[in-house]
DNA sequence: TTGTTGTTTCAAACATTTTTGAAATACTTG
DNA sequence: CAAGTATTTCAAAAATGTTTGAAACAACAA
């Protein structure tokens, strides 16, 4: 383990980050090793929080959906028609995506209308 | 089934949608009824295409680490180092993202270097 | 009340994804 | 070449997600 071309800046006061090899290290300086880069990183909440976004937009029955919703609210049985699968399959994506905020179900009468939540719009509006 | 209050416009010339209630029927024409809201969708290839990206990012590691490639190229050991995680455990998710394309992986003398494709950029620059 | 339609819930079966640890591969250096 | 580090591959286990059909629940009409 003695004097071998890793872990770098052997001489300069910068301690090096241990286990990575010297280029990457350079190149890591940049945003500060290590710990800079990590500065940069979205918080654990974050990362949780937009995980599951695109978990509940992971399925294409879902994203229809959602595009169907974007359109304007409709009723399960409007989904339906245009999916055409069980009743318990479509309850079961409807229930993912009320679970992710996406969405929100308004009982009107017999039927319940669905419609795209303010953070479902947003996040189906994007572009990509 | 004759004579109920359902499948709406019993006098009218448009050909109601057969099942839907006739308030949801009614709500659907401004679009076109099921069949223009079909043609408002996007293809089964484009949902098949944008789930799979989604599914790509339903996972905090993965987040992570298109977050930390976001910032600059990265080889395997440095973000490891940021994620703790097994080494065979962090090759999955690389695997994962690579093969939905949003990542590259370069071998750079010992070892590899990762960074965003161009899809994974775009994808990844979104503002949500 | 009863019957009917619309929708959800539930549990079991099925499918897919993720984790784990061991082994394999790739590259570099001596 | 052998030895070392970096990374991936593999198969089995564990965890999670999805589908299915039956049953339940909710709102309405008769």
């Amino acid at each position: 383990m003695a004097g071998r071309r890793r872990t770098a800046a052997t001489d300069a006061s910068e301690p090096p980050v241990p286990g990575i090899p010297e280029e990457v290290a350079a190149s890591l300086c940049a945003c500060g090793g290590i710990e800079g880069l990590e500065t940069l990183l979205p918080s654990d909440a974050e990362l949780a929080r937009s995980s599951a976004r695109h978990r509940a937009c992971a399925d294409p029955i879902r994203l229809k959906i959602l595009a169907m919703l974007g359109v304007q609210p409709l009723c399960v049985c409007v989904i339906k028609a245009v999916l055409v699968i069980a009743d318990s399959k479509l309850s079961y994506h409807l229930g993912v995506l009320k679970n992710a905020g996406l969405i929100r179900g308004e009982q009107q009468g017999n039927w319940i209308i669905y419609s795209l939540t303010t953070e479902g719009r947003e996040w189906t509006e994007q572009p990509i």
